[in-house]
DNA sequence: TTCAACAGTTCAAGAATGCCGAACTATTAA
DNA sequence: TTAATAGTTCGGCATTCTTGAACTGTTGAA
């Protein structure tokens, strides 16, 4: 039987060059508590895994997967898979050439 | 038959305090193309009916009053009645002092 | 007055999105 | 191998969005 090489932590997912990013994507992708608790965690956080960048423990994981894929489509964050984890990272200085000032906006009136 | 006094342009539309808006739903109002374009309008040009901040005319006019609904709920803007049309005004003051900087950026990060 | 035109709202139904449990894939450790 | 872990994908239900049709309230004209 043939083996199929071995890809690893290759990118099993894409991500937008933020010039194709709309700002009504970027906009819905914060307009929701949870992804923007998120974004807030990655922000102070650097590198975090899927579990660990959710604001609690109550959101299911289906639900928290599909609200990375939408921060994901929206040029908030980068994903890649190291061992069984996906670590997140903010695209922060792209975003923030992309839209200047308007994440720091966002966070900064984020309820505490 | 008994005759209802007349309330005249009396407020139809109740408007949210600032406080009472979460940043969520500021967000969302400002995450669609029309709606944005709306207040787009409505920071340039002060007063403006339904009609006239409607970014074009082939928006249902139910579609546009939803939109508009939207918007007040947000604590965007302001709606009184002037005879037979609906006058909207932007609450950019106390806009700008409950989300500092955030209706800037959005508009600055405005397509063209 | 009555009537038509006008500006916009409300309602209801179909369309589009969102949420989440269940099943699945991929990786690691035992 | 097997079990556990980390997360994705899928499908169905629920919520939200859109929009035509009917309605309300206002104005101007006959």
């Amino acid at each position: 039987m043939e083996v199929v090489p071995y890809i690893g932590s290759m990118a099993r997912f894409t991500h937008p060059r933020l010039e194709d990013v709309p700002l009504d994507l970027a906009l819905h992708a914060l307009a929701d508590p949870n992804r923007l608790a998120m974004v807030a965690r990655l922000a102070e956080t650097e590198r975090l895994s899927c579990t660990d960048a959710a604001p609690c423990d109550s959101i299911p994981k289906s639900t928290l997967s599909n609200h990375l894929k939408l921060l994901r489509a929206a040029g908030l964050i980068e994903t890649t898979q190291v061992g069984r984890e996906m670590i997140n990272t903010l695209r922060r200085a792209e975003f923030d050439q992309r839209f200047p000032g308007l994440l720091d906006a966002v966070l900064a009136n984020r309820p505490a």
